[in-house]
DNA sequence: AAGCCATCCAACCGCACTTTG
DNA sequence: CCAAAGTGCGGTTGGATGGCT
């Protein structure tokens, strides 16, 4: 017994969205209390299946997404988390508010995969690639990746083999969210019903669990604004207060800096 | 300037899991 | 309990972009 296809393709629209349709994606989450995706395009008058809309949404239009690649912690933080979960990657997100699986997928296999291999570990196994080196006295990232333990000690000794199958599966609740990633979702204004009940995602359960307070959309939608989202990431800011310069090729200022329209809706 | 190649990332696909009747 | 519908998740793809020759 197949499956029936999420929708009927026919005369349905693929490939990157248009303004025009990310407008009337947002105009219609943030009127409508979302009942179901898969009517989500037909009532908002979209030819896309409701698959793409949730995709859409989640993905790339969710007010409390922060772009951009992500901050030397959260990277530290993915290594860790992946050392534990392996590709799980949507629970990996739940702990780094404002950033979605994606998002976090693409930068492991672009960034932090290529970065482990130069440093001679196994993004996989988060082990070193070379079988014949005698098993290492402690983390093997510890070793190689000596710039990370000196940030927080505590980060890889608590981790000894990181190999995914011999590591414990980490609940939710035991994941501690650093200091500056939870900080990183306080400054969104917020508090709406209409955000946290338009998705389910993972991250937003979890920015609620660490006191994010929930989403409400200014009626000027200022928090559309590049300075507002740029200026809203304390965590690549943080410290020297400097901006990421790798973040110039970031989705950010790809869709920002080019969708003036978010400025004016509503 | 043009062509080629590598990289990045948004979006798609299909399976798995959860919910509902 | 079961089947169908709805949603989530992870892997993969393909277009856009930038660098190099």
């Amino acid at each position: 017994m197949g499956r029936q296809p999420c929708c009927d393709k026919v005369g349905l629209k693929k490939g990157p969205w248009t303004t025009e349709e990310d407008k009337k994606l947002i105009n219609f989450i943030l009127n409508n209390d979302q009942c179901c995706w898969r009517a989500v395009p037909k009532l908002a008058g979209l030819l896309r299946c409701g698959k793409s809309c949730r995709l859409r949404w989640t993905n790339y239009l969710r007010p409390d997404l922060k772009r951009g690649l992500l901050s030397e912690s959260e990277e530290k933080l993915v290594i860790d988390l992946h050392s534990q979960l392996g590709n799980r990657w949507s629970k990996i997100a739940a702990s780094l508010p404002g950033r979605t699986d994606n998002e976090i997928k693409n930068h492991w296999n672009t960034h932090i995969k290529k970065k482990l291999r130069k440093m001679g570990i196994d993004p996989l196994t988060h082990k070193p690639l070379l079988p014949e080196d005698p098993q290492p006295p402690q983390s093997p990232l510890l070793c190689r990746f000596p710039e990370f333990a000196e940030a927080d000690p505590a980060f890889y000794s608590n981790s000894p083999g990181f190999c995914t199958d011999e590591v414990p599966l980490v609940e939710p609740h035991e994941i501690l969210v650093p200091c500056a990633a939870a900080a990183a979702a306080a400054p969104c204004s917020s508090s709406s019903s209409s955000t946290s009940s338009v998705s389910s995602s993972n991250s937003l359960v979890k920015a609620e669990e660490i006191q994010l307070p929930s989403m409400e959309f200014p009626d000027s939608l200022y928090f559309w604004g590049a300075d507002d989202f740029i200026g809203w990431d304390p965590i690549s800011q943080q410290g020297e207060g400097k901006i990421d310069p790798f973040n110039q090729r970031s989705g950010a200022s790809a869709v920002f800096d080019q969708e003036p329209w978010k400025f004016e809706l509503f």
